[in-house]
DNA sequence: TTAGAATCTGAGCATATGTTCATATAGTCA
DNA sequence: TGACTATATGAACATATGCTCAGATTCTAA
């Protein structure tokens, strides 16, 4: 035989060396909620339109064809993880992406989709 | 008034804006599915391990304290999105990273969350 | 070909997630 | 202050998602 798994692990050492490189914990954990906020259509729909300026909620609703509420519930999920900003001006609440990471994921994510 | 939104769009303009600047439904709903699938503990652990290099099903199951059945489905995904490629040595498939995007896609991840 | 190893697959279930609806809050103008 | 606008919030419900379990594949060695 070529290869056997008594103990259910074949490599005991690339488990290990998988083991060392591990991310702390939180940082694991922060890096999937932020993946996973951008995993959502109606989340990607807003920042995609973000991307081209600011906008405010009901805007974003025309926009994307939900009601002002959903866009509302899903900003919140974008603000606490740092990917929008706002600022009000008057009523009016005006959102932004935060930063250019952001922009750097959705063109990471085009160059692997397009290959 | 400063700011008064009648048909629930204040501004038409932005609107139309990004409304132009819309991505094609395929590309946007595969961006999607990309970010979706890094958006999940589990995947992500999967990825992170095999960024140290080729990994097998049990290693993978014993590194993650998952059920090989798991992984299986997990790897499933994530060749179908082509996260991830394999290759046949024996009876053993080894996992490895299908191109370096999942790599640039978690260093600018990192780079969000730790600033 | 037969037995066993490594992996895959489908169905079922428990949990997580997004939307809706009703209501609350913050700000503006008369 | 009182009426109105824009947005936020909480609960409830329907759907999506990941795991488990049992069984099916694929490959190897004898």
């Amino acid at each position: 035989m070529l290869e056997k798994c008594d103990c259910r692990i074949i490599h005991q050492d690339r488990v290990e060396r998988a083991r060392k490189a591990c991310l702390p914990a939180e940082e694991s954990t922060d890096m999937v909620q932020l993946f996973k906020a951008m995993g959502d259509s109606g989340r990607m729909g807003i920042l995609l339109a973000l991307l081209q300026g600011e906008m405010c909620v009901c805007d974003l609703a025309a926009l994307l064809s939900v009601s002002e509420s959903a866009i509302s519930h899903q900003l919140r999920i974008l603000r606490q993880l740092k990917l929008v900003a706002n600022r009000r001006q008057g009523p009016v609440l005006y959102y932004r992406l935060n930063d250019d990471h952001i922009r750097q994921l959705i063109d990471v994510a085009l160059d692997h989709i397009r290959e």
